[in-house]
DNA sequence: ATCAAAAGCGAATTATCGCTCGTATTCTAA
DNA sequence: TTAGAATACGAGCGATAATTCGCTTTTGAT
């Protein structure tokens, strides 16, 4: 692409110290958007947390909405990364363990960053390319649907896309508010029981049954069969 | 209250016109969300649209957060107003026609105008008094709470608490999306299918039994096991 | 009809913020 | 060593918006 030798404020990929700078600004857009609000994210301040001038950060970043997306991007990443593995082994579980890795993958993912995870989802306005919070949902929606349509011999008889809807739906706004808004209510031990109330939720809306879960007395936690254990840890 | 004859700009109590005025700006604030976005509600924009000045404006509200706040509650209000009176009759209800009627009531809340909802539930950023959907949610989730209190002999054993959380956030859920991401998808048919599906999956969380349909046709329900496989387009 | 209080007005004042650009500094490679 | 490219700097421009204030118009009780 022909270039202008100078003042090239469109973004630029980078080379050496303008990667540190360019975490650093991000770093500090998340910084910021998690303890002062969306609204005290202007990028001179911005730059000035980032120790950084304002200059630089035109150098990288088009705009303020591109510094925002770029911070989502890294956050959904950052959640894919932990919990691709997991959800792919989910497809081949019977239902009743795909449904409890489901969830505890829900809880997971939140759990990567609740902070900022709140920032983005209530301070961010919805708009233009920010509003894509669909996109990652809908991956979610699509990948149940095939495990649906997959174990459809293991569940009652049901609408692939409007089963789908109700389930992702359902562990997505428990594990949101659960983590994101009642965190102080619910104690690690607590988020087992939740783990095991969204799976009842959902297990007994796909199979029609109750769950019977193998002869545990103690009611508190994962009755999970000894292979599910050790994933919800911290 | 000894007050300074002039340049009050704290906001004020109204007795004639004056009322139009703020009704007036309240709805030009509505308008403008859902036709043109949150960011072009300026002040200025706010009272052209009311066809009011802006000096008016300062008259009764104190600040832009203050009108915005302002037709929150008024759509808050509202949809108490239609609501309000079917809640109340649940609480005498069977389980399964209690939650029934919930999820239908919820449906009908989301639908008292969903351009609004939605602009007020994606586009506000949620800070400071803004931050109040919480409030209202809370009122359900106390309401239900009571409501399994009551029934608790009609449902398998419960830790009343966790169990409210789990089904008002999955009903709030599952209509907040439907109504206002997916209305294109859920036609008024779909919807019914809708409140099948949600009360399928509470009632059955609730008593661990799968629900019996009483016979198919029931104006109530879009039952019909049969016909619940269709009409889902795309 | 009269007048004081209430309501309304809108140009002017602040305030903020996104973003640019000319310049200074650092890096890299020959 | 050195030149040119990459990176960094930050005062300041321009635009947009929130809020004010002195003034006019309307209202309603007397």
């Amino acid at each position: 692409m022909a270039r202008k030798p100078s003042t090239k404020p469109r973004k630029q990929a980078s080379q050496r110290r303008s990667r540190a700078t360019v975490d650093a600004l991000v770093e500090a857009t998340a910084r910021i958007l998690v303890r002062e609000g969306f609204d005290k994210a202007s990028t001179n301040r911005i730059a000035e947390v980032a120790g950084v001038s304002v200059g630089s950060l035109y150098q990288y970043f088009p705009c303020k909405e591109a510094l925002v997306a770029a911070l989502a991007d890294r956050h959904t990443r950052e959640i894919l990364r932990v919990v691709r593995g997991e959800l792919a082994e989910a497809m081949d579980l019977p239902v009743e363990q795909a449904v409890r890795k489901l969830v505890a993958v829900a809880v997971k993912g939140h759990r990567v960053d609740p902070a900022l995870h709140r920032a983005l989802a209530e301070q961010i306005p919805r708009v233009g390319k920010l509003g894509d919070v669909a996109t990652f949902n809908r991956d979610n929606y699509a990948l149940f649907k095939a495990y649906l349509e997959k174990h459809r011999d293991e569940i009652r008889p049901v609408d692939p896309d409007l089963a789908s809807f109700v389930c992702v739906t359902s562990i997505e706004a428990l594990t949101h508010n659960a983590v994101l808004h009642h965190s102080k209510r619910f104690s690690d031990q607590a988020m087992l029981a939740l783990i095991d109330e969204g799976t009842r939720l959902v297990v007994g809306y796909l199979t029609g049954r109750e769950i019977r879960w193998p002869g545990c007395g103690e009611a508190e936690s994962a009755c999970a069969r000894g292979s599910l254990r050790d994933n919800h840890g911290f």
